[in-house]
DNA sequence: TAATTATAGGAAATCGGTTTCCCGTTGTCA
DNA sequence: TGACAACGGGAAACCGATTTCCTATAATTA
């Protein structure tokens, strides 16, 4: 049986409201009775009960943390740096793995309302019109990374997409390459990916090249997924001179597809990706790529979380960080010369 | 302001004893009132506080994961196996990412335990004494992945890491490799690691090879821990022929390592793998590992702990998985000949 | 028809804490 | 020394559900 806040009031022969008060300092006790409270507690081992608490407090130090797909090392290193924040201001994390399925979201968003988590990080692709219904409706706090949502009032995370994007392509371009494909994840509004793609048009046309629609391959976030993209890619249509997958793991599924059928990389194609996971300094070749400080986001977002749900004064409920172009062996360090 | 039981009792013209028989099918109720409440229940889109439901029940709807760390590919499959289930049968799961740190690990168990929550999935490398005087103590269902623990009374789930191991050497012996060197993870009693460990040693010996310490590369898990083991053991060891690292992770490290010394892979130096993480087919050279059932294994042993939860009766609560032997191109197609 | 049993449903207790309310005691100041 | 404020601490209300207990009514049986 568990010990409750009752059975160590009896041992310590007060009142339970006075072990209460010694427990949450929240009015003095008599020094004496102080001790015997704590000295009961400590015999009894007595820890009060989260779920009570919660009931009078309405709060269950709980925090809802909803991505795509956790195998993604991009999301785990996410995951990883909430869990570090969540961790040191004693809140608990709830994992919610959406397989990037909209149903699964907005049962999942409602799930964890329901089960009164104290605020929600959101991580998608798609912010649908029942998303914003929620969150406004919710009145939970939310932190968005990876996207931005102007006409909901949630804090969010994110690094300039758009202009990373434009680097790494105008990378390619700058040093001679003109037919750069792209693989792009599905796109929908103000997505990450969406920025991305629209880096990539805008750079291409600041060259005067229209980023015609055979540049493009589909593909969702995974791997074999990529893979298939570029199979069909080399099958259809005309040879490219770089790729530039809009993540790593996409730009892993290209280079190992690539190599397969016997183009070798970078040396005839240069491939480059986006985010700089762990692997993608390992993989062979290292890949181009660029850095966003993945793990500094998920500690990020969940101090601001952590703060809206505090009702603490926020400065900036929407920040942009640091982004970085990262040249490894998959793009060549010499100018490609002619085409 | 929240809607509670009370208001949809008022709403419908019952007590709120009524509302809860009529939510929960506990006693019968006059149809006509019946439908009143249910009415008052949509009107106002009650939905119960489950925080006052837990505390009669005693009982939160949450399952505390333990694991070592969410970026390592294997964890990360495994969680997504345990997140499925968990929501299949309406429970949450809460993440702990314990970073390999055993005071974290305790400090987490203790947590999840004042949490209240139903019961612990526990993925780790030492089982100390007071890992096991805390499952004693705390009379919570826990369940293990990827260990046995004979001494209390736990479920647990894994393949048979030693066979396993044992065969993956063995595979190198008998195309004829002498010196296999091994990487391998920090011992300690019955994990998974020590395991490996001991069936690579058994096969060394089954061929009359002592498994001498100068064959041996220490590492912890992760990518680049491998890759400074091997770059040490290039320096300071005679050559070897055959690699066996006990985890995919490690194999990348070595192989990168390898490579980056201009080692060739397999020509020179066969590697092999452990676990078949997706990464192992996608990396270039594909990596020859033994196949674990990863996602199959989080799904077992979420049904495992769920069940017991629920006091049911389990027919074996300590189950061994089957592996497999994934023949890739980080090894050979033909035999070693000679040495 | 009377006696007994089954049933529906409300009042109240309960889960285990926190917080309010109120009262007795002590301390301060005139 | 008397009046009033400050303070400590217990009883009880409360958080929002579930569940027990009990009563009034309907149904069944003799």
């Amino acid at each position: 049986m568990k010990i409750t806040i009752n059975e160590v009031a009896k041992l310590a022969g007060v009142s339970k409201a006075t072990v209460s008060r010694v427990m949450n300092n929240t009015k003095p006790v008599n020094p004496e009775k102080h001790e015997r409270v704590l000295r009961a507690i400590e015999e009894l081992e007595f820890t009060p009960n989260p779920v009570a608490r919660g009931l009078v407090h309405k709060r269950t130090g709980l925090i809802g943390v909803v991505i795509p797909d956790i195998t993604n090392p991009f999301f785990a290193e996410l995951v990883k740096g909430v869990e570090e924040v969540v961790r040191e201001k004693n809140y608990n994390m709830i994992l919610c793995n959406t397989t990037h399925n909209m149903e699964k979201e907005l049962s999942y968003l409602n799930m964890l309302k329901d089960k009164y988590v104290d605020g929600i990080i959101f991580m998608t692709a798609k912010v649908s019109p029942e998303h914003k219904e929620f969150f406004r409706k919710s009145q939970l706090p939310v932190t968005f990374i990876n996207r931005k949502c102007d006409d909901i009032h949630v804090a969010s995370l994110d690094i300039d997409n758009y202009q990373a994007a434009f680097d790494m392509t105008t990378f390619f371009l700058k040093r001679g390459h003109r037919r750069v494909a792209i693989i792009r994840a599905p796109l929908t509004d103000k997505t990450s990916g969406y920025e991305r793609y629209r880096g990539y048009q805008e750079a291409m046309r600041s060259y005067d090249i229209e980023p015609e629609e055979s540049l493009v391959m589909r593909s969702n976030f995974k791997i074999e997924s990529a893979y298939k993209a570029v199979k069909k890619f080399l099958k259809e249509q005309q040879p490219v001179t770089a790729i530039f997958a809009t993540s790593d793991l996409m730009a892993i599924g290209a280079i190992r597809c690539l190599r397969d059928h016997h183009v070798q990389v970078p040396k005839q194609v240069e491939v480059a990706g986006f985010d700089d996971i762990p692997m993608a300094s390992y993989y062979s070749p290292s890949i181009t790529t660029i850095r966003q400080p993945i793990f500094e986001m998920g500690r990020k977002a969940t101090r601001l979380l952590i703060k809206e749900v505090n009702r603490e004064i926020i400065k900036t409920r929407n920040v942009t960080l640091p982004y970085q172009l990262i040249l490894r062996e998959s793009t060549l360090k010499t100018p490609v010369t002619g085409e």
